[in-house]
DNA sequence: AGAATAATATGAGATATCTCATGTTTTGAG
DNA sequence: CTCAAAACATGAGATATCTCATATTATTCT
């Protein structure tokens, strides 16, 4: 992790400005920290001092069960809020966050800032938005999850990750965000191949029939 | 549904007062709302025109999948907003609500306040809270439903709603929440009294092992 | 380059959970 | 009180998904 001081900071504030987001000034205690892939931004269980704004990359929401299982629960991109949870809660389970790509957030530190920012209503309404949208996400995911087979989520999986008609997730990381074993997972691409929905070609999967899977997937929204 | 009018509604608002949730005066156009058991406070997918605010009662946030199966994504209990977000996004499928025993809301109508309340601090403040611990039951519970069989999930749902050692809730409610079906659920509950966690008696199900069941409730939690 | 680690693959058997069929009991409306 | 609807109950077979075991590549580190 680094974290941006003197020029390489003042350049980068001055071309990247959240001013927009408080109505307060919030620049002068501001950090800018920039992440490795696969670098750990939030540790499990450990309380974050910063509220992050995400300018660049993305990021992964990790919380690791008793039993070993480990959840993907998210997937974080750039403009997303990071340890607003602890920012509003004093207790609460922590969860671990980790970069996917270069990640480069605005840190804001709590301890300078939180009187002002839980006062401040610009902050709070975009603030307010951000989770409602995560906890209406949250709550599709969780009923879909229990509705429907993995035949349904992974067509739809498939078709919002994929680019250009090729979809190449790892699988490791696609079984902790649908929440199924690495040999289901496969079991279930090979279907599609063996149905055509899908060519593999080395570690790709190209699409074939997008009709077949977008009626998969289309059978989880509602209207 | 009844609309408190006159003498009633004055009482009424004379005894519960909610005007410490905002910082401008808010009794002018709010109105209180009163529904039987089992009334839809909101029907799925028709926006609402109110944000409610629930003083007394109980109610269920229902979806319904294009499969025919029904989730019941969620409790609400009293303090709890309903309509929040419908208040905060314009784009937004609507879930049901029913009311679980007799209910009484605040109902604030969007029209006359939106502007107002987006732009109060102090009721942005407690909203957010309220969704915050709301996207995080909600990913708790989604993690939890991928990660635990129903044996698990069940043992605490059980340790959370029984009311002095006896469980009696409807078989039914509680399949739309936990997801499963009927059938698996009977046999859970058959394999818990097999093993004598719990004894049933008539329509309800008396507690024998506490600590039993604790200990399968407690794998779901993380630290 | 070589070794260690992570990711991909596949088989086979176990189990968690579902569907369907059918019957009984309870509850609520008229 | 009566009837229909809802809730409870149970059996049996299907299937979605998991666990474990074992290989085979890729990647990363030194």
């Amino acid at each position: 992790m680094e974290v941006y001081k003197g020029e390489k900071k003042r350049s980068f504030l001055e071309n990247h400005s959240i001013a927009h987001l408080f109505s307060f000034p919030i620049e002068a205690f501001m950090e800018v920290h920039e992440y490795q892939r696969d670098e750990w931004i939030i540790n499990e269980g450990m309380r974050p001092d910063f509220l992050f704004y995400v300018m660049e990359g993305k990021a992964k929401i990790y919380v690791t069960h008793q039993n070993g299982k480990v959840s993907l629960i998210n997937f974080i991109n750039a403009n997303d809020y990071i340890g607003e949870m602890e920012l509003l809660n004093d207790v609460y389970y922590t969860k671990g966050i980790q970069a996917s790509t270069k990640t480069i957030c605005f840190a804001i530190p709590f301890h300078r800032y939180r009187p002002q920012l839980l006062d401040d209503a610009k902050f709070l309404r975009e603030l307010t938005k951000f989770l409602s949208v995560k906890a209406t996400l949250m709550a599709a995911k969780y009923s879909q999850s229990l509705a429907f087979p993995l035949e349904n989520r992974l067509a739809d999986f498939i078709l919002q990750t994929a680019d250009e008609g090729i979809y190449k997730e790892k699988h490791v990381t696609v079984c902790d965000y649908l929440g199924v074993s690495y040999r289901h997972l496969l079991h279930v691409l090979t279907q599609f191949c063996d149905k055509n929905y899908l060519q593999k070609d080395g570690r790709n999967y190209q699409i074939k029939q997008y009709h077949s899977l977008c009626e998969l997937a289309g059978v989880l929204k509602n209207k």
